[in-house]
RNA sequence: GGAGAGGUGGCAGAGUGGUAAUGCAACAGCCUGCUAAGCUGUCAACGAGCAAUCGUUGCCAGGGUUCGAAUCCCUGUCUCUCCGCCA
């Protein structure tokens, strides 16, 4: 949610660069929020001082009673029942006026970063780094599914049986070659100081607001009616509301986690060659990374963050490309976004497997996520997440590009965890 | 699932109707041969002001009673203890 402070006075450039660069109007939003604001504080003012005058009387009236003058205190009560009333009504006026702001608030996207192009759709994201992928073209290469069938790596049809359409079932060398990946991704971040936490993966209602998935967005969420409980989607809605409404000391930043969890999604509205094999499902693994900045420092950070995952894919010697999001295609809570896609030589098609996010005040705004500075002033940090890796996607390509006659041949960086060199 | 107790500042903890004691910790300033002690101050949100500062609100949340609520009433929620169930 955007800060109301740049709204009183910035808001005509952040209209005119959400405008430009994700091709939305949200200037009807920006005005009312402008205006409902200017209200509110008018009727604050006057609110306040209605109740600091309610509080001299009721003292008064208390000193009267001590002294037994209780005809003077009667007289003095009768002052108070209008201004009583008056009070109540001005102060209904003001939390709905409070009321209306914050669900605007809710409805305005994040104020991309300079860097981001301006489009509307993924045709316009920008290229900004491609490995070449021509010399690996080849029709005679089998797509990850049947991989899985063949090896028996995965049973889809099992997840059905026992679930529904998008809930795999990993099997043998499949079940272990995940969990491999899984132990080499949690290592290797705990290696450059990302600390590991095991979170709940359901969570509450309080949670879902803080990182933004709800109001908007239930529909992607799996709920645990009867609880009143919510299925993650990513480890991010556990691991960044552990920071709601907390004020850290400037000197803590940076907070550096990094955690696995299955992630939910309904993904209503999904289908087609899109949702065949891993390239979409209901369940999936992930390591996720999340990063809490000074101001200053977000937009190195996510620098490094993306750096990291990319030499991640490179040990695993995948084909990628890095892209920077353009407007359109830009998540709304987000400031500037990088995503890393790997190659399925199998589909001829680049797999999204990685997205890197600064979301600079955005969310803490909304989490009341805040350090103190030096000079003791309290204001918001910047939060920062990035998947690391999500897994099915990269299977599917680790399997398509290391299929051989004899075989699939496993990475030398995860025979370790595997104890196996091919399947 | 049943029964009971409870939720107050960074922590501990008093406060049953008159506007949040006290202790500990941390930080800042003062004092000071040194050290220790001592003294003073230090919460958050919002608003007004160039500023010093001032006002309002906040004792789990939401409602109610009252001139006035941490305190009384209602609803919700969370935590703890015992019992039951259980990896």
């Amino acid at each position: 949610m955007l800060q109301i402070q740049k709204i009183r006075t910035d808001k005509d450039s952040i209209i005119k660069n959400i405008l430009e660069v994700r091709k939305v109007d949200v200037s009807d939003q920006i005005n009312e929020v402008y205006n409902l604001d200017l209200k509110k504080r008018d009727t604050q003012k006057h609110l306040d001082e209605m109740s600091a005058n309610m509080n001299v009387l009721s003292s008064q009236i208390g000193e009267q009673f001590k002294k037994g003058a209780i005809e003077k205190a009667n007289i003095l009560k009768k002052e108070t029942t209008v201004l009583k009333e008056n009070i109540k009504k001005l102060r209904k006026s003001f939390e709905e006026l409070d009321q209306s702001i914050l669900e605007l608030l809710y409805q305005i996207p994040n104020n991309p970063n300079e860097l981001v192009p301006p489009g509307k759709s993924e045709n316009d994201n920008e290229i900004i780094f491609s490995s070449s992928i021509d010399s690996l073209k080849n029709d005679s290469l089998l797509p990850h599914w049947e991989l899985c069938k063949k090896y028996d790596l995965i049973d889809f049809e099992l997840g059905v049986k026992v679930t529904g359409a998008g809930f795999p079932i990993y099997k043998g060398k499949g079940a272990i070659l995940q969990r491999a990946l899984i132990q080499f991704f949690l290592n290797e971040g705990n290696k450059i100081g990302y600390q590991e936490l095991s979170v709940p993966h359901l969570v509450n209602e309080s949670s879902g607001y803080g990182t933004g998935q709800l109001p908007d967005k239930e529909g992607q969420m799996y709920h645990a009616s009867l609880d009143d409980l919510y299925l993650i989607p990513t480890a991010e809605v556990p691991i960044t509301n552990i920071y709601r409404d907390v004020i850290l000391e400037e000197e803590d930043l940076p907070i550096k986690h990094i955690g696995y969890t299955p992630c939910f999604r309904r993904e209503a509205g999904s289908y087609g060659k899109d949702v065949r094999g891993l390239n979409r499902l209901h369940q999936f693994d992930k390591v996720e990374i999340v990063q809490i900045t000074n101001p200053l420092e977000s937009y190195q950070t996510l620098e490094d963050m993306v750096l990291y995952v990319e030499s991640l894919i490179m040990k695993l010697d995948l084909p990628y490309r890095k892209l920077r999001l353009c407007g359109g295609d830009l998540g709304f809570t987000s400031a500037l976004t990088y995503d890393l896609e790997t190659y399925s030589v199998g589909q001829d098609k680049w797999l999204e497997v990685s997205s890197i996010s600064n979301f600079e005040t955005f969310q803490s705004n909304r989490l009341k996520l805040r350090y103190r500075d030096q000079n003791k002033s309290i204001e918001l940090a910047h939060t920062l997440n990035g998947s690391a890796l999500a897994l099915p996607r990269i299977m599917a390509s680790l399997l398509e590009i290391n299929q051989t006659e004899g075989g699939i041949n496993i990475p030398e960086v995860l025979r370790p965890y595997t104890g196996f060199d091919s399947i």
